[in-house]
RNA sequence: CGGGGUGUAGCUCAGUUGGCAGAGUGCAUGUUUUGGGAACAUGAUGUCGCAGGUUCGAGUCCUGUCACCCCGACCA
């Protein structure tokens, strides 16, 4: 491609209103550009980028026994009513009603859709196991779209979906795309860190998201200084030191004027935030047909509620903080709350099992101004759930190995699901067994942003000149720059733009007249191509051409005889470090 | 959805007390340059986000509204 022919400018400035880095520089360098909020055109430098990372997600796909299809983009409501994610998923699903008047949706994911088709496809065991993918567009209509690519409502996603007889065909293919995303991780030169997750509206059981670790990242990750321990901090677990309040004392109460906090509470009774038990409220919300109750969430002092555990745990469609009004609703009181002497239906008690270990905790009295010393879990109240439900912070302890853990951001680029069989159930999609018995299907489901990799790798591949792509996802591997004046010159510079495109080297070509030398290094560097030529009647002086790596300033004469051959062989060799990351690549081993 | 911010030339931004719509850069044309975002000259470019209102007169003041950005909440 020519530069004078190229579609898309480059810009000396970014627009103002961007943050991000990667965003910045994919606007001045020609290859976004955005409509509206979240949404953006690829121009032709994204595009060719794109269709890259896309074609490593086919092979990769490929590789691990997946068949390509394409699915619809608009969906009846009616499967999605089926699987009761119609009324799970907030306004983030786009609704619209065709011309006679039936619900439809913009599909967010197509694990509906998926679980219809093998309803249609799959009748017995023997044609199990099964996966399919589709690179495709998505639209999702978030409460807030940010970072230039990395959070958009239109986006373009690999997804994919496994289906087996049975739990330990699953983990099988589960197994086969984890390696297969840390394989593509590799090939486009990003280190991305599985860690355990949420299954959020999926469902399932199992989940692991593919993290690039930036600051820029909106999830807050776990990840262990020493193990190979990684989880979101949402469901990430940690090593709870233990404390001994000797046996337990008979419970008394006592006056705590104006201590509403964990903090006052310990200076006022000279005792350490471990000794007490906090409270926290919420209300889970049920849908229509359940009634919403009051959650308290108990945790020792000195930790933090989890609020994804507590939600999963309440089993909630929505779970959010109560208003005291609430509270004071089912007769507990505000900075003297707990769930001592509370019986009602409505409330629903999750302690942390620390909760249930400590002895001699102080807790609210439900007393304005009082609170009670020594209380016991089992004894003096009943939590209707002993579980997890304390949140992990940096300088926690691993649970694996007893190393400390840190607190580090990520980028979600690529998600992976055991789904089980809540969509086959739902949908009726079965098999029949070697037995002659109707079994459900079971699903897997597994995503990339194709977009958000390109940003990620924006993001990591970038100097102060530019992006600084590497060769398997840069739009094109060489920049051809002629400086050439003389007629034979730039007849010379034709010809060598005419091998290297004979020769299979995506080429660049700026032979611009109307501009100094300066503007084309610059641009050339700015769109992140790996490897530049330079053509001129100077360099042809030195004896033949100048090529030089992105990123680097040592540039290296080569004849124009051999330049085809070199560049095929420099190309190659960045191709080389890839496929070498890729082979060694993380593999499960979570047995 | 809550909090904050910004809307003036393609981009970055100035615009005083309410009194002719501006600069840099980019763009066009020409001359000179020519290996790291050239110089000079000439020229084109505006629904001052939109709609009302106040005023002799509004980019500027008032009301409403829309869009975009940031933080939070939310998030497959």
């Amino acid at each position: 491609m020519r530069v004078v022919n190229l579609f898309g400018e480059t810009l000396r400035e970014a627009p103002a209103e961007t943050e991000i880095v990667s965003h910045q520089l994919m606007l001045r360098a020609g290859f976004i550009r955005q409509l509206a909020a979240g949404i953006f055109s690829y121009l032709p430098l994204a595009q060719r980028s794109l269709r890259k990372i896309e074609q490593i997600l086919r092979e990769e796909m490929d590789a691990i026994g997946a068949q390509e299809i394409e699915m619809p983009v608009v969906h009846p409501a009616e499967i999605w009513q089926k699987t009761g994610r119609w009324q799970a998923i907030d306004e983030t699903m786009v609704r619209f009603k065709d011309r006679k008047g039936h619900e439809m949706v913009l599909a967010l994911t197509h694990e509906e859709v998926v679980a219809e088709l093998t309803r249609s496809e799959i009748k017995s065991y023997k044609q199990l196991p099964q996966a399919v993918y589709q690179i495709q567009t998505k639209f999702r209509d978030e409460q807030r779209a940010r970072g230039g690519l990395i959070r958009v409502r239109e986006f373009i996603m690999k997804d994919s979906y496994t289906l087996d007889r049975d739990e330990a065909g699953l983990a099988i293919q589960y197994t086969a795309h984890y390696n297969a995303y840390h394989r593509i991780g590799a090939r486009v030169g990003l280190n991305l860190i599985a860690v355990g997750s949420d299954v959020g509206m999926m469902g399932g059981k199992v989940a692991h998201e593919f993290m690039y670790l930036s600051p820029i990242g909106e999830d807050s990750l776990i990840v262990c200084e020493n193990c190979d321990y990684a989880a979101n901090q949402e469901i990430a677990e940690f090593e709870k030191p233990r404390y001994d309040n000797g046996p337990a004392l008979e419970m008394e109460k006592v006056a705590t004027p104006g201590a509403k906090t964990i903090e006052d509470l310990s200076q006022f009774l000279g005792i350490e935030p471990h000794q007490t038990c906090k409270a926290v409220f919420f209300v889970a919300e049920y849908g229509k047909t359940l009634k919403n109750k009051l959650v308290v969430a108990l945790v020792r002092g000195d930790m933090e509620v989890n609020d994804v555990l507590v939600k999963n745990w309440s089993k909630a469609n929505v779970l959010r903080t109560a208003t005291p009004e609430e509270i004071t609703a089912v007769g507990m009181v505000p900075g003297y709350a707990s769930s001592v002497g509370i019986t009602n239906d409505d409330v629903l008690v999750i302690a942390d099992e620390l909760i249930s270990l400590e002895t001699n905790l102080v807790a609210g009295a439900n007393e304005e101004g009082y609170h009670l010393r020594n209380v016991n879990c089992g004894r003096d109240f009943k939590p209707d759930l002993i579980v997890n439900i304390a949140t992990a912070r940096s300088g926690d302890t691993c649970i694996k190995c007893g190393a400390k853990l840190t607190l580090q951001r990520g980028v979600e680029v690529g998600n992976i699901f055991q789904l089980g069989t809540r969509y086959t159930e739902a949908m009726g999609a079965n098999y029949v067994d070697e037995a002659g018995q109707l079994k459900a299907v079971v699903m897997g489901s597994y995503g990339i942003g194709v977009g958000r990799l390109l940003a990620c790798i924006a993001e990591e591949y970038r100097d102060d000149r530019g992006l600084k792509l590497p060769i398997s996802i840069a739009p094109y591997a060489v920049c051809l720059i002629s400086l050439c004046r003389t007629p034979e010159g730039q007849e010379r510079a034709n010809t060598l733009y005419t091998e290297l495109l004979g020769a299979g080297v995506e080429t660049l070509y700026d032979d611009r007249k109307d501009v100094s030398a300066g503007v084309k290094f610059a641009d050339s560097e700015l769109r992140g191509i790996p490897l530049q030529i330079v053509i001129s009647e100077k360099s042809m002086e030195r004896g033949g051409v100048e090529w030089k790596l992105r990123g680097s300033d040592e540039r290296t004469i080569v004849s124009l005889d051999e330049t085809v051959s070199c560049m095929k062989q420099e190309i190659a060799k960045l191709h080389a470090l890839l496929s070498e990351r890729a082979e060694n690549a993380p593999k499960w081993d979570k047995g």
